[in-house]
DNA sequence: AAAAACTAACTGAGTGGTCAGTCAGTTTTT
DNA sequence: AAAAACTGACTGACCACTCAGTTAGTTTTT
Protein backbone atom coordinates (compact mmCIF):
# COMPACT_ATOMS: atom_id res chain seq x y z
CA UNK A 1 0.00 0.00 0.00
CA UNK A 2 1.40 3.64 -1.01
CA UNK A 3 1.04 6.21 1.04
CA UNK A 4 -0.26 8.47 -1.35
CA UNK A 5 1.25 12.47 -1.31
CA UNK A 6 -1.53 14.85 0.21
CA UNK A 7 -1.61 18.66 -2.16
CA UNK A 8 0.06 20.14 0.64
CA UNK A 9 3.14 17.72 0.65
CA UNK A 10 3.13 18.19 -2.89
CA UNK A 11 3.37 22.11 -2.93
CA UNK A 12 6.01 21.61 -0.55
CA UNK A 13 8.08 19.41 -1.93
CA UNK A 14 8.09 21.69 -5.43
CA UNK A 15 8.34 24.61 -3.67
CA UNK A 16 11.72 23.46 -2.58
CA UNK A 17 13.23 21.94 -5.55
CA UNK A 18 12.31 25.40 -7.43
CA UNK A 19 13.29 28.07 -4.38
CA UNK A 20 16.55 26.20 -4.41
CA UNK A 21 17.30 25.95 -7.80
CA UNK A 22 15.90 29.67 -8.96
CA UNK A 23 15.34 31.39 -6.10
CA UNK A 24 13.14 32.83 -4.00
CA UNK A 25 12.50 35.99 -5.66
CA UNK A 26 12.74 34.17 -9.33
CA UNK A 27 10.06 31.59 -8.31
CA UNK A 28 6.64 32.33 -8.31
CA UNK A 29 3.91 30.99 -6.88
CA UNK A 30 2.08 30.32 -10.12
CA UNK A 31 5.29 28.14 -11.15
CA UNK A 32 4.89 26.43 -8.39
CA UNK A 33 1.15 25.66 -8.76
CA UNK A 34 1.62 24.68 -12.03
CA UNK A 35 4.25 22.32 -11.11
CA UNK A 36 2.46 20.40 -8.11
CA UNK A 37 -0.26 20.54 -10.67
CA UNK A 38 -2.55 22.39 -8.59
CA UNK A 39 -4.41 25.58 -8.76
CA UNK A 40 -2.88 28.75 -7.75
CA UNK A 41 -5.67 29.34 -5.20
CA UNK A 42 -4.74 26.22 -3.59
CA UNK A 43 -1.39 27.61 -2.71
CA UNK A 44 -2.51 30.15 -0.86
CA UNK A 45 -5.24 27.46 1.08
CA UNK A 46 -2.71 25.52 3.00
CA UNK A 47 0.40 28.59 3.19
CA UNK A 48 -0.98 31.90 3.84
CA UNK A 49 2.07 33.68 2.23
CA UNK A 50 4.73 32.81 0.20
CA UNK A 51 7.27 33.96 2.65
CA UNK A 52 4.98 31.32 5.19
CA UNK A 53 5.53 29.02 2.32
CA UNK A 54 9.66 29.29 2.36
CA UNK A 55 9.41 29.32 5.91
CA UNK A 56 7.62 25.63 6.15
CA UNK A 57 10.22 24.75 3.42
CA UNK A 58 13.37 25.68 5.81
CA UNK A 59 11.59 24.13 8.53
CA UNK A 60 11.59 20.43 6.71
CA UNK A 61 14.78 21.10 5.86
CA UNK A 62 16.12 21.38 9.18
CA UNK A 63 14.08 18.63 10.32
CA UNK A 64 15.94 16.43 7.52
CA UNK A 65 19.23 17.52 8.94
CA UNK A 66 18.89 16.85 12.47
CA UNK A 67 17.60 13.54 11.53
CA UNK A 68 20.39 12.62 9.44
CA UNK A 69 23.16 13.59 12.16
CA UNK A 70 21.18 11.96 14.70
CA UNK A 71 21.32 8.74 13.06
CA UNK A 72 25.36 9.00 12.46
CA UNK A 73 25.70 10.26 16.21
CA UNK A 74 24.53 6.69 17.56
CA UNK A 75 25.84 4.31 14.93
CA UNK A 76 29.41 5.66 16.71
CA UNK A 77 31.71 2.46 15.92
CA UNK A 78 34.79 4.68 14.77
CA UNK A 79 38.44 3.52 16.42
CA UNK A 80 39.34 7.68 17.01
CA UNK A 81 37.94 10.81 17.14
CA UNK A 82 40.23 11.69 14.20
CA UNK A 83 38.49 8.56 12.07
CA UNK A 84 35.28 9.75 12.84
CA UNK A 85 36.58 13.62 11.58
CA UNK A 86 37.21 11.76 8.61
CA UNK A 87 34.27 9.87 8.19
CA UNK A 88 32.05 13.03 8.81
CA UNK A 89 33.88 15.08 6.01
CA UNK A 90 32.81 11.92 3.85
CA UNK A 91 29.15 12.03 5.03
CA UNK A 92 28.80 15.47 4.56
CA UNK A 93 29.59 15.36 1.14
CA UNK A 94 27.88 12.67 0.57
CA UNK A 95 24.62 14.46 2.30
CA UNK A 96 25.20 17.37 0.34
CA UNK A 97 25.06 15.35 -3.12
CA UNK A 98 21.97 13.40 -2.20
CA UNK A 99 20.18 16.92 -0.70
CA UNK A 100 21.49 18.68 -3.34
CA UNK A 101 19.25 21.21 -3.49
CA UNK A 102 18.40 21.93 0.06
CA UNK A 103 21.98 22.75 0.39
CA UNK A 104 21.82 24.92 -2.25
CA UNK A 105 19.20 26.59 -0.53
CA UNK A 106 21.29 27.23 2.48
CA UNK A 107 23.88 28.76 0.06
CA UNK A 108 21.67 31.32 -1.56
CA UNK A 109 21.29 34.87 0.34
CA UNK A 110 17.45 34.87 0.83
CA UNK A 111 17.39 32.83 3.86
CA UNK A 112 19.67 34.61 5.95
CA UNK A 113 17.49 38.14 4.39
CA UNK A 114 14.69 36.91 5.67
CA UNK A 115 16.40 35.52 9.00
CA UNK A 116 17.46 39.39 9.67
CA UNK A 117 13.24 40.31 10.80
CA UNK A 118 12.35 36.88 11.28
CA UNK A 119 12.61 35.08 14.19
CA UNK A 120 11.41 31.83 13.35
CA UNK A 121 13.72 32.26 9.87
CA UNK A 122 16.56 32.55 12.34
CA UNK A 123 15.79 29.64 14.82
CA UNK A 124 15.41 27.77 11.77
CA UNK A 125 19.19 28.40 10.85
CA UNK A 126 21.02 28.56 14.12
CA UNK A 127 19.48 24.51 14.64
CA UNK A 128 20.66 23.35 10.86
CA UNK A 129 23.96 25.15 11.55
CA UNK A 130 24.06 24.16 15.14
CA UNK A 131 24.20 20.77 14.27
CA UNK A 132 26.13 21.11 11.61
CA UNK A 133 28.91 22.28 13.91
CA UNK A 134 28.03 20.08 16.23
CA UNK A 135 28.54 17.32 15.51
CA UNK A 136 32.45 18.18 14.52
CA UNK A 137 33.07 19.08 17.99
CA UNK A 138 31.85 15.76 19.55
CA UNK A 139 34.18 14.28 17.21
CA UNK A 140 37.05 16.40 18.26
CA UNK A 141 36.67 16.28 21.84
CA UNK A 142 36.27 12.73 21.64
CA UNK A 143 39.39 12.73 19.76
CA UNK A 144 40.99 14.90 22.65
CA UNK A 145 39.88 12.14 25.24
CA UNK A 146 41.46 9.39 23.21
CA UNK A 147 44.65 11.09 22.86
CA UNK A 148 44.31 11.20 18.77
CA UNK A 149 43.81 15.07 18.09
CA UNK A 150 45.64 17.84 19.91
CA UNK A 151 44.35 20.00 22.96
CA UNK A 152 42.83 22.95 20.29
CA UNK A 153 39.78 24.66 20.84
CA UNK A 154 37.26 22.33 20.04
CA UNK A 155 34.71 24.93 18.90
CA UNK A 156 36.16 26.85 16.90
CA UNK A 157 38.41 23.62 15.16
CA UNK A 158 34.68 22.27 14.29
CA UNK A 159 33.80 25.59 12.62
CA UNK A 160 37.13 25.93 10.79
CA UNK A 161 36.44 22.53 9.79
CA UNK A 162 32.88 22.78 8.66
CA UNK A 163 33.52 26.11 6.77
CA UNK A 164 36.23 24.24 4.98
CA UNK A 165 33.86 21.30 3.59
CA UNK A 166 30.87 23.67 3.58
CA UNK A 167 32.99 26.18 1.21
CA UNK A 168 33.78 22.97 -1.13
CA UNK A 169 30.44 21.82 -1.26
CA UNK A 170 29.34 25.29 -2.50
CA UNK A 171 32.12 26.15 -4.60
CA UNK A 172 31.26 22.92 -6.19
CA UNK A 173 27.55 24.30 -7.10
CA UNK A 174 29.18 27.13 -8.46
CA UNK A 175 30.26 25.49 -11.43
CA UNK A 176 33.46 27.59 -11.36
CA UNK A 177 35.41 24.11 -9.96
CA UNK A 178 35.03 21.08 -9.36
CA UNK A 179 35.74 20.42 -6.16
CA UNK A 180 35.31 16.76 -6.44
CA UNK A 181 39.37 16.00 -7.12
CA UNK A 182 40.51 17.94 -3.69
CA UNK A 183 38.74 15.06 -1.57
CA UNK A 184 42.20 13.83 -0.97
CA UNK A 185 43.58 16.86 0.30
CA UNK A 186 40.47 18.01 2.25
CA UNK A 187 40.75 14.75 4.76
CA UNK A 188 44.73 14.89 4.36
CA UNK A 189 44.12 18.87 5.36
CA UNK A 190 41.99 18.13 8.15
CA UNK A 191 44.35 15.24 9.68
CA UNK A 192 47.26 17.48 9.89
CA UNK A 193 45.35 20.38 11.06
CA UNK A 194 44.42 18.54 14.25
CA UNK A 195 46.36 15.48 14.83
CA UNK A 196 48.44 15.11 17.74
CA UNK B 1 40.97 69.84 -7.82
CA UNK B 2 38.55 67.31 -7.41
CA UNK B 3 37.75 64.81 -10.04
CA UNK B 4 34.38 65.44 -10.56
CA UNK B 5 32.54 61.69 -10.95
CA UNK B 6 30.70 61.56 -14.12
CA UNK B 7 26.80 60.28 -14.22
CA UNK B 8 27.45 57.24 -15.44
CA UNK B 9 30.13 56.69 -12.18
CA UNK B 10 27.79 57.37 -10.38
CA UNK B 11 25.10 54.96 -11.56
CA UNK B 12 27.60 52.24 -11.63
CA UNK B 13 29.12 53.09 -7.95
CA UNK B 14 25.49 53.01 -6.57
CA UNK B 15 24.11 49.92 -8.72
CA UNK B 16 27.40 47.69 -7.00
CA UNK B 17 26.63 48.83 -3.88
CA UNK B 18 22.17 48.24 -4.18
CA UNK B 19 23.01 45.01 -6.54
CA UNK B 20 25.63 43.70 -3.30
CA UNK B 21 23.28 44.49 -0.30
CA UNK B 22 20.05 44.10 -1.73
CA UNK B 23 20.32 41.29 -4.35
CA UNK B 24 19.86 41.73 -8.38
CA UNK B 25 16.34 40.35 -8.45
CA UNK B 26 15.78 42.83 -5.20
CA UNK B 27 17.00 45.98 -6.23
CA UNK B 28 15.33 47.87 -9.59
CA UNK B 29 16.50 50.39 -11.75
CA UNK B 30 14.12 53.05 -10.42
CA UNK B 31 15.84 53.00 -7.10
CA UNK B 32 19.79 52.80 -8.80
CA UNK B 33 18.54 56.06 -10.55
CA UNK B 34 16.88 57.53 -7.27
CA UNK B 35 19.83 56.70 -5.47
CA UNK B 36 22.10 57.98 -7.99
CA UNK B 37 20.41 61.27 -8.23
CA UNK B 38 19.14 60.66 -12.17
CA UNK B 39 16.13 60.07 -14.47
CA UNK B 40 15.08 56.61 -14.65
CA UNK B 41 15.93 57.06 -18.66
CA UNK B 42 19.83 57.83 -18.08
CA UNK B 43 20.36 54.57 -17.14
CA UNK B 44 19.32 53.07 -19.87
CA UNK B 45 21.23 55.61 -22.14
CA UNK B 46 24.22 54.66 -20.67
CA UNK B 47 23.57 50.65 -19.86
CA UNK B 48 21.52 49.00 -22.37
CA UNK B 49 20.02 46.76 -20.11
CA UNK B 50 19.57 45.86 -16.42
CA UNK B 51 22.05 42.64 -17.29
CA UNK B 52 24.63 45.04 -19.11
CA UNK B 53 24.85 46.79 -15.79
CA UNK B 54 25.56 44.14 -13.89
CA UNK B 55 28.40 42.85 -16.04
CA UNK B 56 29.96 46.05 -15.76
CA UNK B 57 29.40 46.01 -12.66
CA UNK B 58 31.46 42.72 -12.06
CA UNK B 59 33.77 44.13 -14.81
CA UNK B 60 34.95 46.56 -12.35
CA UNK B 61 35.52 44.35 -9.13
CA UNK B 62 37.47 41.91 -11.31
CA UNK B 63 39.53 44.71 -12.40
CA UNK B 64 39.68 46.04 -8.61
CA UNK B 65 40.70 42.58 -7.29
CA UNK B 66 43.52 42.21 -10.20
CA UNK B 67 44.81 45.83 -9.29
CA UNK B 68 44.67 45.09 -5.77
CA UNK B 69 46.32 41.51 -5.44
CA UNK B 70 49.41 42.87 -8.21
CA UNK B 71 50.36 45.44 -5.79
CA UNK B 72 50.89 42.82 -3.13
CA UNK B 73 52.38 40.15 -5.90
CA UNK B 74 55.37 43.42 -6.42
CA UNK B 75 55.56 44.14 -2.55
CA UNK B 76 57.09 41.01 -1.80
CA UNK B 77 59.73 40.90 0.90
CA UNK B 78 58.72 38.17 3.10
CA UNK B 79 61.00 35.62 4.48
CA UNK B 80 59.58 32.44 3.49
CA UNK B 81 56.67 30.71 1.29
CA UNK B 82 54.92 30.26 4.46
CA UNK B 83 55.03 33.41 5.73
CA UNK B 84 53.56 34.66 2.74
CA UNK B 85 50.61 32.64 3.40
CA UNK B 86 50.33 34.04 6.86
CA UNK B 87 50.71 37.68 5.15
CA UNK B 88 48.13 36.70 2.33
CA UNK B 89 45.44 35.29 4.23
CA UNK B 90 45.67 38.04 6.53
CA UNK B 91 45.43 40.51 3.41
CA UNK B 92 42.33 38.67 1.99
CA UNK B 93 40.50 39.38 5.39
CA UNK B 94 41.23 42.77 4.88
CA UNK B 95 40.43 43.65 1.93
CA UNK B 96 37.11 41.47 2.15
CA UNK B 97 36.36 43.96 4.98
CA UNK B 98 36.87 46.90 2.60
CA UNK B 99 35.77 45.72 -0.42
CA UNK B 100 32.66 44.24 1.52
CA UNK B 101 30.04 44.82 -0.84
CA UNK B 102 31.86 43.78 -3.36
CA UNK B 103 32.47 40.60 -2.01
CA UNK B 104 29.05 40.37 -0.63
CA UNK B 105 27.91 40.38 -4.43
CA UNK B 106 30.22 37.14 -4.77
CA UNK B 107 28.65 35.21 -2.89
CA UNK B 108 25.37 35.90 -4.01
CA UNK B 109 23.95 33.43 -6.81
CA UNK B 110 22.82 35.93 -9.54
CA UNK B 111 26.49 35.62 -10.79
CA UNK B 112 26.90 32.38 -11.34
CA UNK B 113 23.31 31.82 -12.59
CA UNK B 114 24.26 34.55 -15.05
CA UNK B 115 27.21 32.78 -15.96
CA UNK B 116 25.90 29.65 -17.38
CA UNK B 117 24.43 31.37 -20.34
CA UNK B 118 26.72 34.58 -20.12
CA UNK B 119 30.09 33.52 -21.49
CA UNK B 120 31.37 37.27 -20.35
CA UNK B 121 30.24 36.80 -16.67
CA UNK B 122 31.74 33.42 -16.94
CA UNK B 123 35.03 35.00 -17.44
CA UNK B 124 35.13 37.54 -15.18
CA UNK B 125 34.42 35.16 -12.68
CA UNK B 126 37.01 33.08 -14.01
CA UNK B 127 39.40 35.57 -14.02
CA UNK B 128 38.79 36.61 -10.26
CA UNK B 129 39.09 33.34 -8.55
CA UNK B 130 42.16 32.22 -10.86
CA UNK B 131 43.52 35.83 -9.17
CA UNK B 132 42.15 34.96 -5.53
CA UNK B 133 43.80 31.03 -6.03
CA UNK B 134 46.80 32.18 -7.96
CA UNK B 135 48.19 34.46 -5.18
CA UNK B 136 47.91 31.59 -2.60
CA UNK B 137 49.47 29.01 -5.36
CA UNK B 138 52.69 31.10 -6.00
CA UNK B 139 53.29 31.43 -2.33
CA UNK B 140 53.00 27.93 -2.14
CA UNK B 141 55.81 27.16 -4.65
CA UNK B 142 58.08 29.90 -3.15
CA UNK B 143 57.77 27.92 0.07
CA UNK B 144 58.58 24.43 -1.38
CA UNK B 145 61.58 25.75 -3.38
CA UNK B 146 62.37 27.87 0.30
CA UNK B 147 61.39 24.41 1.76
CA UNK B 148 59.04 25.91 4.50
CA UNK B 149 56.13 24.28 2.97
CA UNK B 150 55.79 20.79 2.14
CA UNK B 151 55.37 18.77 -0.63
CA UNK B 152 51.91 18.82 -1.84
CA UNK B 153 49.90 19.81 -5.15
CA UNK B 154 50.37 23.31 -5.03
CA UNK B 155 47.24 24.28 -7.08
CA UNK B 156 44.88 21.76 -4.77
CA UNK B 157 46.18 23.37 -1.76
CA UNK B 158 45.52 26.99 -2.77
CA UNK B 159 42.37 26.01 -3.27
CA UNK B 160 41.73 24.31 0.12
CA UNK B 161 43.36 27.47 1.68
CA UNK B 162 41.32 29.45 -0.65
CA UNK B 163 38.14 27.39 -0.07
CA UNK B 164 38.81 27.76 3.89
CA UNK B 165 39.07 32.10 4.03
CA UNK B 166 36.23 32.61 1.36
CA UNK B 167 34.10 30.55 3.89
CA UNK B 168 35.20 32.30 6.90
CA UNK B 169 34.29 35.77 5.08
CA UNK B 170 31.09 34.31 3.86
CA UNK B 171 30.10 33.00 7.25
CA UNK B 172 30.31 36.29 8.88
CA UNK B 173 28.60 38.35 6.56
CA UNK B 174 25.52 35.93 6.33
CA UNK B 175 25.60 37.14 10.29
CA UNK B 176 25.06 33.61 12.04
CA UNK B 177 28.81 33.07 13.01
CA UNK B 178 30.94 36.22 14.29
CA UNK B 179 34.03 34.32 12.42
CA UNK B 180 36.55 37.55 13.50
CA UNK B 181 37.57 35.49 16.78
CA UNK B 182 38.51 32.53 14.59
CA UNK B 183 41.75 34.80 13.07
CA UNK B 184 44.47 32.68 15.04
CA UNK B 185 42.52 29.34 14.75
CA UNK B 186 42.10 30.20 10.98
CA UNK B 187 46.78 30.88 10.79
CA UNK B 188 47.70 28.04 12.70
CA UNK B 189 45.06 25.71 11.00
CA UNK B 190 46.56 26.66 8.01
CA UNK B 191 50.50 26.53 9.06
CA UNK B 192 49.97 23.02 10.19
CA UNK B 193 48.26 22.28 7.09
CA UNK B 194 51.72 23.38 5.07
CA UNK B 195 54.43 22.94 6.83
CA UNK B 196 57.15 20.66 6.25
C1' DA C 1 -32.49 4.61 3.34
C1' DA C 2 -33.12 9.00 1.33
C1' DA C 3 -32.77 13.85 1.88
C1' DA C 4 -30.80 17.77 3.89
C1' DA C 5 -27.21 20.28 6.11
C1' DC C 6 -22.65 21.00 6.75
C1' DT C 7 -17.58 21.27 5.84
C1' DA C 8 -12.82 21.21 4.13
C1' DA C 9 -10.43 21.28 -0.06
C1' DC C 10 -10.02 23.34 -4.13
C1' DT C 11 -10.59 26.52 -8.25
C1' DG C 12 -9.35 30.32 -11.52
C1' DA C 13 -10.72 34.84 -12.98
C1' DG C 14 -9.85 39.26 -11.16
C1' DT C 15 -7.09 43.23 -8.71
C1' DG C 16 -3.71 46.46 -7.47
C1' DG C 17 0.88 47.09 -7.68
C1' DT C 18 5.70 46.77 -9.51
C1' DC C 19 9.14 46.87 -12.90
C1' DA C 20 12.32 46.77 -17.22
C1' DG C 21 12.51 49.08 -21.03
C1' DT C 22 10.81 52.89 -24.66
C1' DC C 23 10.49 57.26 -26.69
C1' DA C 24 9.46 61.96 -27.91
C1' DG C 25 11.04 65.88 -26.38
C1' DT C 26 14.34 69.05 -23.56
C1' DT C 27 18.81 70.60 -21.91
C1' DT C 28 23.80 70.73 -22.08
C1' DT C 29 28.11 70.40 -24.39
C1' DT C 30 31.13 71.04 -28.23
C1' DA D 1 23.82 74.52 -34.98
C1' DA D 2 24.79 69.84 -34.46
C1' DA D 3 25.63 66.18 -31.31
C1' DA D 4 25.49 64.16 -26.96
C1' DA D 5 23.40 63.72 -22.61
C1' DC D 6 19.44 63.59 -20.15
C1' DT D 7 14.39 63.43 -18.76
C1' DG D 8 10.06 61.33 -17.01
C1' DA D 9 5.60 59.89 -18.54
C1' DC D 10 4.17 55.76 -20.53
C1' DT D 11 3.57 50.61 -21.75
C1' DG D 12 3.00 45.80 -21.51
C1' DA D 13 4.21 41.96 -18.85
C1' DC D 14 4.27 39.78 -14.59
C1' DC D 15 3.08 38.69 -9.89
C1' DA D 16 1.29 37.99 -4.96
C1' DC D 17 -2.78 37.63 -3.18
C1' DT D 18 -8.22 37.71 -2.98
C1' DC D 19 -12.61 35.92 -3.31
C1' DA D 20 -17.00 34.13 -4.80
C1' DG D 21 -18.16 29.98 -5.97
C1' DT D 22 -17.73 24.57 -7.03
C1' DT D 23 -16.93 19.90 -5.63
C1' DA D 24 -16.56 15.77 -2.84
C1' DG D 25 -17.10 13.74 1.25
C1' DT D 26 -19.25 13.30 5.93
C1' DT D 27 -22.77 13.88 9.39
C1' DT D 28 -27.45 14.75 10.79
C1' DT D 29 -32.22 14.65 10.24
C1' DT D 30 -36.47 12.69 8.67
Amino acid sequence: MEKKITRKEAILLVATQLFSIQGYRTTSMGEIAKAAGVADGTIFYHFKTKEELFLAVLEHFKEEIISEFSIIEENDTYKSGLEKIEALLSFYIYLANRLEDRFLLLHRHFPYTLAEDNPACWNHLEEIYNTLIGVFEQAILQGQADGSIDELPARKMAMIIFTLVDGMVRLNTYNIYHTGPLYNELITSCHRMLKK
